[in-house]
DNA sequence: CCGCGAATGCAATCAATTTGCATCAAGCCG
DNA sequence: CGGCTTGATGCAAATTGATTGCATTCGCGG
């Protein structure tokens, strides 16, 4: 799985053509705003929401509607997931992204109950007890974890 | 029901009385909206949607707003908390009902992703692992946890 | 039983999305 | 390399759900 190296938090640097394969190879044209959008989720490692994409990439004159089919894209290509953490903000966090990115494995993730901040947690690991009376896939660890609390900062 | 035999000792039929000392002691005035309400919320343990209360109460003649800003009112006296689940729905859950009803401490949820059901799990308790790069509160497990899977009825 | 202010019903407003449609451009073919 | 076909985009209108304004009604202390 991982080389020896590939721990190192540092983001590939997302290639243009393996963006464009990553589009082309699930049936997306590659267009500009595409290649924004698929690039910013490469940089980001947490979840954004529509209106960070919007304001990341809206100075480059990206219609909101357009960002907005491009996320819905991704997401219906399973490129992106669609989430919600819990403060009923939607959330797009890369979830397939080109060769050797990261951050595609499912892990917990922590939003921070005062700033809104995510944190991505691929590290943490839970041990269930008294799973009684909960559906088997918890004891099965078939499921999505998610953390709300407050963050170092506004603790 | 389940006779798990466990913890809970039996939903204490909400009284009408209690019901209205509750509110009163909150500074809220009784009225019948707040006192279906509420009362819905004790006879409920999950987490209610805004929606499903409605659908519950609406025969009855109630408004949506009076639904909608009874359910505010009482969150902000602290008699329930609203939160999102992860699946884009405020839902509503009794945290501080008439005395001896349980329930109030704070538990995971497991909502499921295909039903959108919600389970508490007052029972479960997590052992974290690997919190490094973790907020601190998340050592201290002052969180709240969320678990979204598949349940099993639908899985 | 009366009066004041909170609560309610109904409609209008707001905000966040989502969709319709004419236009433009990516990918394909000759 | 220049069209051609169809998906992608921009702009604006349509939706959907959440909130708020306001006149009326009702709870409840006096």
């Amino acid at each position: 799985m991982k080389h020896a190296s590939a721990v190192a938090p540092l983001p590939s640097p997302p290639s243009l053509a393996a963006l464009q394969d990553l589009l082309r190879s699930s049936g997306l044209r590659s267009t500009a705003a595409r290649l924004a959008v698929l690039g910013y989720l490469h940089e980001t490692h947490t979840p954004n929401s529509h209106a960070q994409m919007f304001d990341a990439l809206g100075d480059r004159g990206f219609d909101r509607a357009t960002i907005y089919r491009n996320l819905m894209d991704l997401a219906e290509a399973g490129i992106v997931r669609r989430t919600d953490l819990g403060d009923h903000v939607w959330r797009f966090e890369l979830v397939r992204g080109v060769a050797g990115s990261r951050h595609t494995e499912e892990h917990p993730h922590f939003v921070c109950l005062d700033c809104g901040g995510v944190v991505c947690l691929p590290g943490l690991s839970l041990e269930l007890h008294g799973t009684g009376g909960a559906p088997r896939s918890v004891g099965e660890k078939k499921i999505t974890v998610q953390l709300k609390g407050l963050c170092d900062n506004c603790s």
